[in-house]
DNA sequence: TTCATTTTTTGACATTAGTCAAAAATAATT
DNA sequence: AATTATTTTTGACTAATGTCAAAAAATGAA
């Protein structure tokens, strides 16, 4: 729980009253590689803080399994759009290894809106976050060939090749598996 | 103004007072087509609020100009990451539209953000739609191909083709100009 | 270690989309 | 209406990436 709240720091410093409201607010679970944080279909609506371990969001095409976005330690992970609207999420999210992880759900996280503006705030900050993130992977899925792709992974979050299988990286990236094997051959 | 406000109510109901708190922070802006908002390697210290009008984003590669967004009526906009990490932008963004605007600055935001925890809500709330619409449209550009993303844009934003030159709307699909005519002449 | 399973790589070929140059069509200006 | 500029389309060709099938390598279990 120190963990989570330690890195809360990186968006907005918040009060000891506002900290003892969120420590109340979130659950550890502790799942093992492989299981299943949501299933499609389901309505998620835990915001998970991932404090060690890692996963990965995919969802079926055809058969096939594409990874859009991987979690890591230190990110909150949901399937957003599920989570936001409380429609059924279209996506998996499933665990590449191990983990822990801090739970809340969409009520408690507004009642600590309603009752601490500086927890809207933290999210408020978080999500500006997210967001240049999201953009930036925009960029470079629209505009960038999939060697650029490769190499910007390589420079910018190589610890995602150590650790997820190559055929996730791959639709990840939003190349076929080959085609990755291939790049990377080349190296 | 009062086009402003009443658009504000679908992200969330502010009181009498908060209204009037942003009436006094927002300044009209009337620009011509082909004009520019922001030029890359400036901060943009601004947020628009775009009451009529149209305008695109884009930055340049190769000598070319790649348009990575629009933005049309009741749509914020902004160089989100320069607007919010004060960097400088890389983006250009220029009106295709004689467009009436309204603008805030950063640090007026803010005040507002302090004084009203309910407006710091309302972007909270706006945020979470601009993320969702921005990972709808990176999930086009990764796993679709480009006359899937064509049809996506003729079934849900068709004005977009009715008001921007072909070019602009290419690389807004990230594909060529002659593909996109192509793609479009089998319609 | 050995066998079975899963993951990754390689090869041959198909498909998609990009590039460059020119023609045609539109729009803007005189 | 005539001329110029801009935008869009078309053609021929190239480059990038995908697909399918099989081989090789790595991993895990017995």
């Amino acid at each position: 729980m120190q963990h989570l709240l330690s890195h809360l720091i990186h968006y907005y410093s918040l009060s000891n009253q506002a900290n003892d409201a969120l420590q109340g607010c979130f659950r550890e679970t502790s799942l093992g590689k492989g299981e299943y944080l949501l299933r499609e279909g389901k309505v998620c609506r835990q915001l998970y803080f991932l404090q060690s371990g890692a996963l990965r969001g995919y969802y079926n095409l055809d058969g096939k399994e594409i990874t859009h976005w991987f979690g890591f330690e230190n990110d909150f992970v949901t399937s957003f759009h599920s989570f936001i609207t409380g429609e059924p999420a279209v996506e998996n999210i499933q665990l590449l290894e191990g983990s822990i992880l801090w739970s809340i759900s969409k009520e408690q996280l507004e009642n600590l809106f309603n009752a601490h503006h500086e927890i809207e705030r933290l999210v408020r900050i978080a999500y500006e976050k997210y967001y240049i993130r999201l953009e930036e992977r925009f960029v470079n899925a629209q505009f960038k060939s999939a060697r650029e792709r490769y190499e910007n992974l390589l420079g910018q979050t190589p610890h995602i090749l150590e650790r997820v299988p190559l055929g996730c990286v791959a639709s990840y990236l939003g190349i076929s598996q080959e085609t990755l094997s291939r790049i990377r051959s080349q190296f």
